[in-house]
RNA sequence: GCGAUCAUCGUAUAACGGCUAAUACUCCGGUUUGUGGUACCGGUAAUCAGGGUUCGAUUCCCUGUGAUCGCCCCA
């Protein structure tokens, strides 16, 4: 008679059950390690931003802003949207105490983000994006820092140089670039920026007519992929880089990201298998991100890599399996019937005491059918409760993995049990 | 926002327009009233929603919803 809700979850966004939240954590934790070796002290902040945090001028593309955003009016009628991006909210943080802060400032954030798009293969509405921001370095080796760390979280999971390639370019010599040609108009830099993002999607001719309809000189069309081809470019982020031993790198052109605000080094790590053929991960510099707060300015680079996308990145390369470990409890307390469950939950207390992991099976199925349970869930001894074992004080522990069995006192259990397990 | 493909037990698959919609795994129970994953036996459980064509629709058509993949954009 009345209609049953559904048990999806929204449109484009997850359910963790265990077995994804393990995978999910993994990757987490992984990221943390990895980044805070390089010294980055974590934040957060609220999901809930004002409006206009993203949409005061040239904070942000207009599109995202404006399409995909979710963002709604609140009871003391404020415009309020769900973050899209981690950027602005750390670029406001850092002006708030602008005085305060001793710079440079190494911060990270995992945070979930949330955008209003279609979802398909690694993207989706709610997705969560490590971000990394150095703040108060000008000089080119924070560049090289900030993309030795994003080339070090790959391999910290068991990546292989040759598996991902680092693509930098930079938006001051993209405008040099384009002044060298005569080209200046903001428009149509503008327009050329992102014709050479869709460049490795469409063909060569798609692309020349497409060109030629921006600047309407063939001459022109030629002088530009002459240099967007310059497979010998290089500049000091890039032999920073080589210096370190990072050899999986080079410019590209036609590397142009989204956002506005970037105002020189750009970069991108994408998937070099053919399957996952996809940027994981983005960034670069942002001289002005500030100027939205204070008059002051603190130039900042940083990048975002998204979970989604690091997981398929995994996936397409076998990198997960053994790293992926279920929090099995250590211990599973059988009791032979249900009026043993609290002389049970009394023993299990004196075990977690001593920091053991343990459930007590408070179901009334059968003793074997509660000791396969326990096998099932990954345990690594099993202790059974019953009135004999009650009276006598004496106990048997087994031991699930290798089939064998203790006997002894609550006591002298828990001495066998700590120090069979590290 | 646009385009393509798809939608069957909890999961993965099957069924020419025609028998009670099948099989495997999971789950539950039993063989075994207090002790292990196996084995054997049994059980629960599905055609996304609404309309149309037809004697008859899981199958064909329309609408909606949802998913996947691509475009746009981006992690």
């Amino acid at each position: 008679m009345d209609k049953k809700l559904p048990t999806e979850p929204y449109k484009g966004v997850r359910d963790f059950y265990p077995e994804d939240m393990a995978i999910q954590s993994y990757i987490f934790n992984t990221w943390k390690k990895t980044v805070e070796t390089f010294g980055f002290e974590r934040y957060d902040a609220s999901i809930l931003e004002p409006a206009d945090l993203y949409k005061s001028k040239g904070a942000v593309n207009a599109e995202m802003v404006n399409d995909q955003t979710y963002t709604f009016i609140d009871r003391g009628e404020r415009e309020v949207t769900l973050r899209p991006e981690m950027t602005p909210t750390v670029a406001r943080m850092v002006a708030g105490k602008h005085r305060e802060l001793s710079f440079p400032l190494r911060w990270y954030s995992i945070p979930n983000l949330f955008r209003y798009e279609r979802a398909q293969r690694g993207r989706l509405r709610e997705h969560w994006q490590l971000n990394c921001d150095i703040f108060g370095i000008e000089h080119y080796t924070a560049d090289v820092e900030i993309i030795a760390l994003a080339h070090q979280l790959l391999i910290d999971f068991g990546a292989t140089p040759d598996m991902f390639e680092i693509q930098l370019n930079n938006r001051a010599e993209m405008s040099q670039i384009f002044a060298g040609l005569g080209i200046t108009e903001p428009e149509v830099i503008n327009e050329i920026t992102r014709l050479n993002d869709r460049k490795k999607k469409i063909t060569t001719e798609e692309y020349e007519t497409a060109l030629l309809s921006i600047v309407g000189d063939t001459a022109l069309v030629n002088q530009i992929q002459e240099k967007l081809n310059c497979q010998n470019d290089t500049n000091e982020v890039l032999e920073g880089l080589k210096t370190l031993g990072i050899n999986n790198v080079k410019i590209d052109r036609t590397i142009a990201r989204g956002f506005d605000y970037y105002t020189g080094t750009i970069f991108e790590i994408v998937d070099t298998d053919p399957s996952n053929n996809r940027s994981m991960l983005g960034g670069g510099r942002y001289d002005n991100l500030l100027k939205m707060f204070k008059d002051e300015s603190v130039t900042g680079i940083g990048f975002g890599m998204g979970d989604v996308t690091m997981r398929d990145f995994l996936e397409t390369h076998n990198l997960l399996g053994a790293h992926i470990t279920k929090t099995a409890p250590t211990l599973v307390i059988i009791p032979t019937d249900s009026d043993r469950n609290l002389d049970s939950q009394k023993i299990a207390h004196l075990f977690r005491q001593r920091e053991v992991k343990v459930s007590v099976d408070l179901s009334n199925k059968k003793i074997g059918k509660k000791i396969s349970d326990a096998v099932n869930r990954g345990a690594t001894f099993a202790l059974i409760v019953g009135p004999d074992e009650l009276n006598s004080g004496n106990f048997t522990l087994k031991n699930l993995a290798f089939e064998t069995e203790e006997s002894g006192t609550i006591d002298t259990l828990l001495t066998y049990l700590i120090s069979h397990t590290t």
